[in-house]
DNA sequence: TTGTAGGCGTTATCAA
DNA sequence: TTGATAACGCCTACAA
C-alpha cells in the first residue's frame, strides 16, 4: 500500500525526474507525459511522502500551535479558526500544550528545530519575552496571540483590550453603577493590563478616581477568582457590579452568586471578556473577542513570514465589542 | 543553526555512524566515545531531524486527531487528555478538524498516507462506516472515540451511554417526574441510540412504556435542539423534566427557559450528558463522561497497537455517573 | 523534452 | 568497538 514516484516511473516508462516534474507541474514538460503520469499516479493512488518531501524541499508544510490549555473555550474557538485558515492555505497543524512547570517552551523550540514545523503560533499567555527570545533562535517565523508585541520579528495578533474594557466600564457606569469590583488577570499578563488601562481611562472620564475602585486576582482561572472573590466579599460589602476580565472568571462569580441566593443583575451585575460559548447560555454580559478571526489572522501572518522571511512582523488588532445580555442591562 | 550528526562527527573526531550509535544508546560503544559524543552533541545543541529520521526508521512518532469540531467543551476535554499522553508516550500530535460535507475523512486518509503520522484518533460522530472502511486502507492503527465498536481492527473507546442514560431517567423517575421529554441526538449516531436504549431499560424498570414518552431530535447541536424545543413547545404543554442526550443541548434548552421566565428546576427540570465546564457553571445536573481519561486511553490503546500491529484491537468502556446540581434534584 | 546522478539527515548492514 | 556505505523517497542541477 505504498507508492512511490519510483512506481509511476515504471508503470509510466519514464524517468523519476520527469515524473516529479510533472507531479509538481514544472515547466519543462510535454503536456502528453504529464498526462500519462498524472492518471498513472491517480490510477495507483499517489500520495508524496511528507518526510522525503521536507528532507529535499526543507519544508514541511505544517504549522506548529503552543496551547497553554484549551479547555477554555476561548482557546478552543481560536484553534477552530487556525486549523480553518491552515487547512486552506494548505498547512498541516501540531499542536502542544503547555505542561506543567516547563511551559511547553522547549517542546515548541524541539518542535521548530527538529524540522516539524515551518512557523509557530503562541497562544499561551504565561509566554514570557525571555522564552520568547529562545524561540526565536530556532530561527523559525513566530505569531504570538493575545500580546499586542512590538518585536520587528515576530507578529502578533490581539483584540483591543483596552477599548473592549473601556466600553465594558463605560457601560456600568451608564447603567448609574458606582459601586464596582474589578477581577483581573495574572499581574504578569498583557492583556490583563491592558484590560486594567481601558478601565483607568472609562473610570477617568467619568470623574472616578481608579485607585478607588477594588480589584482582586483572578489569574484568568475560575478557581482562583472564585477565592479571590469569597475572600473578598467575607470582608467586604458584595459590589453592585463586577467586571472580569475574562468569561471563566465571570461565569465562576455567577455560580457563586446563583448558589448564594443573589440575584443577577438585580443585586449584582456581571460583565466579562472573550464571549465565549458558555457566556451565552448564562446570558452574561461580555466584551466579544473575535477569536475564530484571530486564529485565522495568525496563520497569515505566519504564512506572509513564511513565503517571505525578510518581510517586517505586523501587529494586528482586533476590535473588541461589547455585547449585552441579562447579566448586565439585557432586556 | 543547523546542526547534523556530521558535525558532531567531525568535532568529536569519529564517524557519523558512531554518533547515531550512541545518540540512539546502541548496544556496541564504548562507554568513553559515547560520552564524549554526547557531550558535544549537547554543547552543539543538537537536534535530531524529524523528517530525516522518519524517512529513515519508517516511522513518524506523531499521531493524528480527526475532530468533528473543538467548540464543544467535550473536545476540548478529549483533546486535553490526548496531549497529556501523547506528550508522555514521546508522540506528537497532529489535529484535523473536519471540513463542510466532506467531513476530513480524505484529509485523515492523506495524513496517514503520506506517511505523516503512524496512527489516527477519530473523535467525529459523524464519521461513518465506508469513512472507516477507507481510513482503513491506509493500514495504520486507528482508535474511534465515542463509539463501542466490535471492530477487530479498529480500537475504541467509549462511555457507557447506556447506563449513563438509565442513571439519568432513573433520577428523574425517583424524584417523581413522570412527563418527560427526551432530546436525541443525529438518528445515524451510535452514542444517541444508545443513550435512548438506556433510557427505555430505565423506563421499562418503572412499568412506563417507552413508547409513550415524547421525544425531539436536536442533533447534538444547541441550534438545532432549540429550534426543535421551541416547536415541540408551540404544540404541546411544557414537560415537567427534559433529558437531553448532551450538554450543549441542555444547556440551550435552559437558557431558553430563563429567557422566556420558567423556573428549573422548580417548573422544568433539565438533565444533561457530558458534563462539559459550562455545566457546571449552570448548575445542569448531568451525566459525568470522563472525556481527559478517554482521551489518554485511546493514546494508550493506539501507542499499543503502534508498537505491535499484530496485537489484536481492543474496545474500552469507561463509566458514566450522574452528577447532580441545582437544574434538578440538586440541594 | 527527458534522463542521470548527487544530495537532504538518519539509520542499519556490513566489514574491518 | 568502529567506519564505510547503502538505503529511505524526493527534488534538482546538469547532461544528453
Amino acid at each position: 500500500v505504498k507508492v512511490t514516484i519510483k512506481d509511476i516511473s515504471r508503470e509510466a516508462g519514464v524517468s523519476i525526474a520527469t515524473v516529479s516534474r510533472a507531479l509538481n507541474n514544472k515547466p519543462r514538460t510535454s503536456s502528453k507525459t504529464r498526462a500519462k503520469i498524472l492518471s498513472v499516479a491517480e490510477r495507483l493512488g499517489y500520495q508524496p511522502n511528507a518526510a522525503a518531501r521536507t528532507l529535499s524541499r526543507d519544508k514541511t508544510d505544517a504549522i506548529g500551535v503552543v496551547f497553554h490549555q484549551m479547555t477554555s473555550g476561548f482557546y478552543a474557538s481560536v484553534m477552530t479558526g487556525i486549523d480553518l485558515e491552515a487547512y486552506t492555505q494548505g498547512y498541516h497543524v501540531l499542536v502542544t500544550i503547555s505542561k506543567g512547570s516547563d511551559p511547553g517552551h522547549d517542546a515548541a523550540q524541539a518542535l521548530a528545530r527538529a524540522m516539524r514545523v515551518d512557523g509557530l503560533i503562541i497562544l499561551d499567555a504565561t509566554f514570557n519575552d525571555s522564552a520568547l527570545a529562545r524561540l526565536k533562535e530556532s530561527g523559525r517565523p513566530i505569531v504570538v496571540i493575545q500580546r499586542a508585541l512590538k518585536d520587528p520579528q515576530v507578529s502578533s495578533v490581539a483584540p483591543d483590550n483596552i477599548g473592549g474594557a473601556r466600553a465594558a466600564v463605560r457601560h456600568l457606569l451608564s447603567l448609574g453603577y458606582r459601586d464596582l469590583l474589578l477581577i483581573a488577570g495574572p499581574p504578569a499578563a498583557e492583556d490583563s493590563s491592558l484590560r486594567m488601562e481601558g478601565c483607568r481611562q472609562a473610570l477617568g472620564e467619568a470623574g472616578i478616581d481608579p485607585r478607588r475602585v477594588p480589584c482582586i486576582l483572578g489569574h484568568y482561572s475560575s478557581a482562583e477568582a472564585l477565592k479571590a472573590f469569597r475572600a473578598y466579599c467575607a470582608s467586604q460589602t458584595l459590589p453592585r457590579a463586577v467586571f472580569a476580565f475574562n468569561d471563566d472568571m465571570a461565569l465562576a462569580v455567577m455560580k457563586e452568586l446563583r448558589i448564594t441566593g443573589v440575584k443577577v443583575p438585580q443585586q449584582v451585575a456581571v460583565v466579562g471578556f472573550d464571549d465565549i460559548d458558555a457566556a451565552d447560555y448564562m446570558g452574561l454580559t461580555t466584551v466579544r473577542v473575535p477569536m475564530i478571526e484571530m486564529g485565522q489572522e495568525a496563520v497569515r501572518l505566519l504564512a506572509a513570514r513564511m513565503a517571505d522571511p525578510s518581510a517586517p512582523a505586523k501587529h494586528v488588532l482586533k476590535d473588541a465589542t461589547l455585547v449585552i445580555r441579562e447579566s448586565c442591562g439585557g432586556e
